[in-house]
DNA sequence: AATGAATGAGAATTCATTCAT
DNA sequence: AATGAATGAATTCTCATTCAT
């Protein structure tokens, strides 16, 4: 029942996955404990559902943005094509990404995280590949590996929703434009 | 006792805060739970204990850090100044950066965390603000505060102790000196 | 539940407030730790509940009490009006008196200690009052309280149940008539 | 050792003896708690001790008291006898009774407390007899349980040391005046 | 299908007691 | 003999999960 999830993806980002009690998602979904439990075997396999929605949803998100234009645009377009969309998202789907951003020491967590971020790096680790044809697939996931995680670690600082602070974003792309720029050398289209 | 220290930083490096149970603690310092409890009030003293120490020791570390010479050299020595000696700390006080890279998202450990993060970002900043005079106060701080953040998340990529992955550490010093070349413009020095 | 309040009363006259444990009052009320946990957010409650339910029971046996007859009826029959239902009470209502009856020592138990015997001080001194009017408010509270503490102290000697030694109840009542006649004086009514 | 004693009787008489931990006696008696264990096997063996201190000192002040006088005395003489030695006691040996005021309900104590009671109701009994020899022992026995009992609610109203109210021991020996007086008939003496 | 009372394993914490020094 | 660190059984309380209604 998507009330449930909503509710889990509010009280997960609330208060944490281990302190989070499944009557109050229950509760807040304005259900009855018994019927969480029709719908879910147990509260892991409420994450595990909201994982794999976030992972559908950035699967669905990243079919929109690998077209054949990636390659010809500047970076710094590139990079506004992947993450406006991941913030928007971010925005709007309040809380659906809370297992990505927090939550990794949990090890009941680990494997759903690392298929997150597994989704995030293969699909970004695709467009550096087609942006850059001589780089090897190495070279693409490790680069990719390590911007989905600078992503991941800088999102939370710009916090939730409407009051969101777009200046940590600008930060963010700067940061990537810049090493990625450093790392696949001169652009393809005219730069920064 | 350090043992129960120890103890605990490497199970909370493996399960988290929350899912640390004080039994499996005092196990794994070969100490009786009742003994455990003789040295700290509770769960939460523990860790607090473990980030008090930690931040002595950056404290300590950035002491080491910050001098006059930090000016005139290339900023990719100043760089290696800073992460050299995390690393170095990183591999050589196992499990004593746990609190610091997990456990963001408890709100037991916020207070711990964000102290964590301020005496880090705090030392940084002063770094900034005497290698780059004309920059400004709040520029200075959030600067840092998007490099500590993004070495925060970077690290626990490269590993532990002597298994730690050089790659991603050279991966995260272009990244800061490309973001900080950017932010703060040609260097003092001759660049990278 | 009311059987977790039984078996609870039964606990508490048994072994004290404090040698209870939650664990052994579920197990007499043949429930789950949790379920008493429901109920009841922790032992104290318990007690607290007991009492309020023997502070209700006594306010209502002293609405049957306070009638204008106390006036002019001899003294044993106020005594005896007193008395009797209360006797009658201890009897059928087995352990809803033991936090009355006993642990007057703990600390957590003084302040419901307090308004337990505060009820049945007050509604004593109101008789008294109404019977002897010259007699100050001071006198008619300290008397009160000496009386009900005297019965206090006497009621757990004749026992509980049928197997009510009523030889005690005897004794208590000849006590009483004889410090309130020495108090007050001769009686309204022929006295003994 | 007599530290510890004393330090046990304060440290039963403000918190109770369940509540009241060795280690917190052993502190009050300036001693490492690994000495207490050497002088007592255990925690009830303290409160043993204490009791049977306050039985030998209970023997030893009805030895006092317990001469041919005692017969041709007015009844409030005989009283005074009994009662103004124990208050004195009570209030030069703070705590010494705490273990005979409270904790009746305690199993572990029950025996103890039976002792203690049995002690001053024997002693008491034996006054009766001599003073009323007409009476048959049982009701001997009965009356002077009631008495000591009645001394026992009363006292701890009255409160410690110097702050002692005297109102509240004067009401308690108009009551077992009275009482007495009811029960054995006319005073040999002149009454009261 | 929905409900929520009941369950009990498991966690944190305390403290009487022991025993090596 | 004195010490007090170490021990772990016992206690209170929580919460994921079940199942009768």
């Amino acid at each position: 029942m998507a009330a449930i999830l909503q509710a889990a993806a509010q009280v997960f980002s609330e208060v944490g996955f281990d302190v989070a009690t499944t009557t109050l998602i229950a509760q807040r979904a304005h259900t009855a404990i018994g019927s969480l439990y029709a719908y879910f075997p147990n509260k892991e396999a409420i994450a595990q559902r909201l994982c794999e929605q976030f992972c559908d949803d950035m699967r669905l998100l990243f079919e929109g943005i690998l077209t054949d234009d990636l390659v010809q645009v500047p970076l710094s377009q590139v990079i506004d094509a992947i993450l406006d969309p991941l913030v928007e998202y971010h925005q709007t789907h309040l809380g659906f990404d809370v297992l990505w951003l927090t939550s990794q020491d949990d090890p009941r967590l680990a494997r759903m995280h690392q298929e997150l971020n597994e989704v995030l790096t293969r699909k970004t680790a695709q467009i550096f590949a087609k942006r850059y044809p001589q780089c090897d697939a190495a070279t693409a996931l490790r680069t990719s590996q390590i911007c989905i995680r600078t992503v991941q670690a800088l999102f939370p600082l710009a916090g939730d929703g409407p009051a969101l602070d777009r200046q940590i974003i600008v930060e963010l792309k700067t940061m990537i434009h810049a090493y990625l720029h450093t790392v696949f050398g001169e652009d393809k289209g005219e730069g920064r």
